[in-house]
DNA sequence: TCAATATATTTAACATAGCAAATATTGTGC
DNA sequence: GCACAATATTTGCTATGTTAAATATATTGA
């Protein structure tokens, strides 16, 4: 019997300050914050900072392994992509073979924008490992990986 | 020397793939899709439930109460506030003492839903359990919680 | 070959996230 | 008691999340 049970003795959920959800987006949240920060100043949200990272990382790619890796779904994807394209830090076109795949590439005005942040970007995942410590973050991600089996 | 190296030499963040910001993302992503399944047919999102559950398990309390324990900006609670008015479920009203602030309370209809997806919820959460177990969870909680710390 | 299906991406519509500014009310010091 | 700073909440604006529908191209089978 270890049920949780509220006052009346109903079954009752689990408190929201012990919520799995409620936990991720907190701890995102709190991740995020000097992320932003190092991003306001030239102009890149979050998300467009993610699809830089992905292109650079793996290279041109077509937009659905994009939105996979970068976890974006592809409507927001599409207008953070055209966004971007605006900006001149990507470029898209056509797939040859398949013209329903749009290849989506970093420029180098793109690149630029990841290497002057990537001291920036470092200092802030050392610090989130020196608070959190080494191996509770592997464990962490370990964890966090295991979600995707539900 | 255990920085990360890309294949030029040059200081690299790591991988996409390890990415806390985006494992938290992906994680959540996965908890949320039999939430958002089960609130589909009563036309209540993930942050009205969120509201909706605070408020059950707190009673009325102020917005900025309420906003800290829901996970939510006050600029977008007030929104969702003003819809779940509108759906009779919570009600508002100016503080007796300080009326800058305002107390948000739920209806009977309001715990009606909660109640009538009680099984539910208990189900999603008894799943999350088993997959990922139940001490792992708790050192997931933990961990998650040391984020406010940064 | 051509209609039916499947796949890749975009559009549309509505809700929320996030930031800055505006409002309303309260507390403070002179 | 009044100007002024502080607090609580709301509004406005832009960007993204989410779902469903639309569009365009590819594939398949009769």
């Amino acid at each position: 019997m270890t049920d949780d049970l509220n006052a009346t003795g109903a079954l009752a959920l689990p408190s929201t300050k012990r919520s799995v959800p409620i936990a991720l987006i907190r701890a995102r949240e709190k991740v995020m914050g000097p992320i932003r920060e190092m991003l306001s100043d030239c102009g890149i949200t979050e998300q467009q900072w993610r699809i830089l990272r992905v292109l650079e990382e793996f290279g041109p790619q077509d937009a659905s392994s994009l939105a996979e890796r970068a976890c974006l779904l592809l409507p927001s994807q599409t207008r953070i992509v055209q966004t971007l394209l605006e900006k001149g830090l990507v470029t898209r076109q056509a797939d040859e073979t398949d013209r329903r795949k749009q290849t989506v590439a970093i420029t180098e005005a793109g690149q630029a924008i990841i290497h002057n942040k990537l001291d920036q970007a470092q200092a802030i995942a050392t610090r989130i490992e020196e608070v959190i410590g080494k191996k509770r973050l592997a464990e962490l991600l370990d964890i966090l990986e295991d979600f995707q089996k539900l």
